[in-house]
DNA sequence: ACATACGGGACAGCCCGTTACT
DNA sequence: AGTAACGGGCTGTCCCGTATGT
């Protein structure tokens, strides 16, 4: 009437933990790649979770990936964009920032996976309305924050009128369709490229 | 005691038409779920093909892919993009025709299943090295073109003096950005708005 | 509106029997028809065993045969050569009890399958250097039985001097033999000749 | 209206020749993997020969199969044994240097691919009777070419009376069990070991 | 909370053989 | 005599999810 497992596996008791991990793993997986490429197995076997422990916290594949979406990819476009455009003395220079710091990080890694919210977009927002109204909240947030600055930008007579809406679409889609040929590219280059001439085009804005 | 064969179907020894088939069916699978959420026997069934027939043309999933690439993707964009732009009377008015062709044609379609090479760029080319060669060189032909209406623009002095290949490129990621954005939304409006938002740079390099 | 599963089959979570439901059903056809001419479909409906189950205990069919290998094939050669030869009064009175176990179960059967050592041996020991580990680790305990009794009559000076061992190998090598040309004939008959014929020759040893 | 095919392969028209390549590279093979282990595709590929043309010859596996027994494997056997034993002085010199060829082959080789024979005999004779009967033709040969060596060997007198079928079947019983053991051990010694014994106890009847 | 055992069904690819055609 | 196109069916493996048990 021994309690402890029959074999090997420790167990930790520690479900917050064991969700971090898990969702790490698969935010890992599902941005190297993607969803559908990847198994729940390879998810299992690297977070060193059994499919029952797993299961208990996400009954499906689909929900995993709700929570990576939610709890990963939110987090990581807020950190790249939102709060250095935040940040940033203008619009101008939050742009700036944003784009050269993806750049760099390309760089440091040697491969360009893409980001993660242009990865899932493309593969899931037309395949199931769950997921695309989740990553659509992320584009949502992602434009306000750019819209929001671009205004106050105008507010205090920095730049030209503009539609602070429409300017900030052609900011994201530019970055979107940049690291999407950065990634066909595997090199920052069109990443870069795009930079330096979107910029132009914003600077040509200020006073 | 009929000589007609028992119970298969009749047979054309048509390699191409069926060669068409196939790759037509598996152009619309992949571009509709995905590459890696398109079964073999999706296609099989819907182009009306036996499993030996198939692999007699194509012994791969990947080989079949790479033949979409080629044969439909590739002359797609040439249709839609590069066709127009050599064909405008100024690349302001190639793009201008090109986005408002694709975005005429979303809205038709009356759901956003994205560009076909945004699509498989983004979910082949970190994962396949040969699946990245054949759609980078889908993105150079594109480059290629709409830089050299640029420059023959300049040297007919109908704009300022830019950076073409830059400018090209912000053309391309802006064009991929948003039409990923209006698969997120599910909806033309990113692609019209980026296009009109563009457009007024490209409009303010006008002499 | 009932609690059980609307078409499953009844769950008995029984590894240890589930186990040894399929090593039997697959010892049975690997001998009847070979590794190779045997499916895991034809495994998996003669076991009653699910896909799933079966992929849990035994991930792939290489995986299986060791299995077999080990927890049958090595088993049945203690059976049939090792404890006859380990009871037996002298080497000469275990070998003439091991080919005429042999035989005799040969005749019962009506047709001759071989031997499974010498089936799996020939068909996968050149093929895969797993397999060929496992099957000789068989030969040796074997062969080491029959030099130990050999040693132990001449100790006993029951027999003249000899190469235990050397003597141990033409033992083996002539009833492997003897029972593939068995199998050829389909008839116990060369089985039979060679068992006469080498107790002539161990017999000659006898003082 | 060309005669000419429409892409690579050369034709040569010489039925002889395509005949003989194939059998050649199955024979190869199915020594190498055995029967079921190789596919006609691989047979094909390393012929160099189309689906076709060899069906044209051979309209079954199984044909080409038989065709390989008789027309490569029986002609091995008279090589490596009836031809040596009865050009020898005596049956025990045949069988001495029987023995002998084959285990300096073995040693050439590097590695151990058994006798195709055997290997036929083990993995086809249970499973198919036409395969069995072609099989055990070869066995009798074989077998008579033995004993009217022996019988001779008595008529002069050279060795004292036995059985000589009955000698015949060891002789071939513990070649066919040594060979099968030195491709279990991937080397020559089961071979020259079991070789040693034999012709100890052929030794023994010398007068 | 978590682990193992298991259910079914799908996956891409390959099999042997045949048929239309030159 | 020989080729390429093609027909179906089957292979081993892997999939996601659930049930049982501790």
């Amino acid at each position: 009437m021994s309690t402890r497992p029959k074999r090997g596996r420790i167990r930790t008791n520690d479900p917050e933990e064991m969700r971090r991990r898990v969702i790490d793993v698969a935010a890992v997986r599902f941005q190297g790649h993607g969803y559908n490429a990847t198994s729940m197995q390879e998810i299992l076997a690297d977070a060193g979770v059994t499919g029952g422990a797993l299961y208990h916290h996400f009954p499906t594949k689909k929900e995993l990936a709700l929570a990576v979406i939610r709890d990963r990819v939110g987090p990581e476009v807020r950190e790249t964009w939102i709060k250095p455009v935040e940040k940033a003395a203008s619009a101008f220079d939050g742009v700036k920032r944003a784009f050269g710091g993806v750049a760099r990080a390309l760089d440091r890694q040697g491969y360009v996976q893409g980001c993660p919210l242009n990865n899932l977009a493309v593969e899931l927002s037309a395949a199931d309305e769950d997921f695309r109204r989740e990553i659509q909240l992320i584009y949502k947030e992602w434009h306000q924050s750019l819209a929001a600055k671009l205004r106050s930008d105008q507010a205090e007579r920095r730049i030209r009128e503009v539609d602070a809406d429409a300017l900030a679409t052609l900011v994201m889609s530019s970055y979107s369709g940049a690291i999407t040929m950065a990634k066909a590219d595997q090199t920052s280059r069109p990443l870069r490229t795009t930079a330096k001439q979107l910029l132009l085009t914003l600077g040509a804005l200020v006073r």
